[in-house]
DNA sequence: CGCAGTACTAGATTAAACCA
DNA sequence: TGGTTTAATCTAGTACTGCG
């Protein structure tokens, strides 16, 4: 039996909001309506925003009240988002909302199809600065309309799925905490020293601190791949997605390349992300850029426990204290870095540290690759699934 | 004349280049 | 090396324009 199909727009009222003037006090100052923008837009269901409007200000704008239940749905900027309402509230014209008026459709039928159509979607938008779709793109799209026993199999089937997505990302989450316990555990607070480890300066356990490379980078061109600011996550971690190149001589690369084992630092950034630090654990050598520093241990320390110590909720806190801001960048520079005081374990101890740590990433790794199937999988489901490969009006009666 | 559509403006943030 | 300036990018918000 062929699968019926419908526009959206008749299956749903479509309308997008408006923003009340920013500069009316009255429209925003103690206002009670939820007031969604796209940030605003995180999981599958929206229950809280950020900001409020009045009643004055959506009367007097265009700005639209959509109540509890109301699919939305992004068409300007960030296109393609989109999330069940989970109370009343109003959009600016970023968003629209689709309430459905068929009772042969569930919401959350709707809401994965359209996930499921994102990409198709975006690449309908146009705009010169920024893309945006218009609302009769939106009402064109061809729903697939099956039994509602069928979209509810649907539904459950990637709600399960989609949990299980959930479920991996916490995993990974909870290894990433329990990197920290395990410092603290093992070291105690830093600011306390409850243990009373010898206290010192970062440059009591360096052997050298090296600034990267002013070469522009190229997009491909190069021998060495360069680790840029954006390649240090804040957690602590190396994310070699999007990188450039860069050719180094040889009286350059002993100065210019990070080998296993070094610690790198991100010396100039924005207040918050000042001071990023992670340890870089790859085999072969690449280089790295001016705005970051390459701090290289001494035989008193293991870099992961430096980087421990950065990363810990008061490593962030002290490194946010000590950036210098100014003009909306901030900086602390290589001597600034040495200056900062830890504690200094006994080397055998922060060596076992370094290896629970390097047990801990390789679970990680593991699960990141078991998250990467999972996400496969409810994707591939979510493809199927609208295709009408997944489950027949026939085969859902023999059941 | 109201409203949807979209070009334009602007702010926040991040990334990279520049210069003493 | 170190710090400041500039560029790029992303996103939110405003205000025309033209159509019904």
């Amino acid at each position: 039996m062929a699968v019926i199909y419908k526009k959206l727009g008749e299956i749903a009222d479509i309308s997008s909001g408006g923003t009340p003037k920013r500069t009316n006090p009255a429209y925003w100052k103690n206002g009670n309506i939820p007031w969604v923008k796209i940030s605003d837009i995180k999981g599958k269901y929206l229950e809280k925003t950020e900001e409020f409007i009045t009643e004055e200000g959506l009367n007097n704008s265009s700005a639209k009240l959509f109540k509890k239940g109301t699919l939305l749905y992004t068409i300007f900027a960030t296109i393609g988002e989109c999330a069940i309402l989970n109370i009343d509230a109003s959009t600016n014209q970023a968003i629209a909302g689709i309430n459905v008026k068929s009772e042969k459709v569930l919401n959350e039928y709707l809401y994965y199809f359209l996930k499921s159509i994102k990409n198709t979607v975006v690449n309908t938008g146009r705009g010169v600065a920024q893309n945006n779709i218009n609302l009769s793109i939106l009402k064109n799209i061809d729903v697939p309309l099956p039994e509602i026993e069928v979209q509810n199999r649907i539904i459950n089937l990637l709600n399960k799925s989609n949990e299980l997505v959930k479920k991996c990302k916490a995993q990974i989450e909870a290894l990433d905490q329990l990197t920290q316990s395990v410092f603290l555990e093992m070291f105690g607070d830093p600011y306390k020293n409850p243990k009373n480890w010898p206290v010192g300066t970062i440059k009591d356990i360096t052997l050298k601190t090296q600034y990267g490379t002013s070469k522009k980078a190229s997009e491909n061109k190069g021998k060495y791949p360069i680790l840029r600011m954006g390649n240090i996550t804040y957690n602590g971690f190396l994310d070699f997605n999007d990188m450039k190149y860069i050719d180094l001589d040889d009286s350059e690369a002993e100065k210019y390349l990070v080998h296993k084992g070094d610690l790198l630092f991100n010396r100039t950034n924005s207040k918050e992300l000042v001071g990023k630090t992670a340890v870089y654990r790859e085999e072969l050598p690449m280089a790295y850029a001016g705005y970051l520093v390459k701090l290289v241990p001494n035989e008193k320390a293991n870099s992961e426990f430096i980087s421990g110590f950065l990363n810990s909720k008061y490593g962030k806190t002290l490194l946010y204290s000590m950036a210098k801001n100014i003009v909306g960048m901030a900086n602390i520079n290589a001597e600034e870095l040495k200056r900062i005081k830890i504690y200094i374990p006994p080397r055998d101890l922060q060596d076992k540290f370094a290896s629970i740590i390097s047990n801990i990433l390789e679970r990680r790794e593991l699960l990141n690759k078991g998250l990467k199937l999972l996400e496969e999988n409810y994707n591939s489901l979510m493809q199927r699934a609208f295709k009408g490969e997944l489950f027949t009006e026939e085969k859902v009666s023999n059941l």
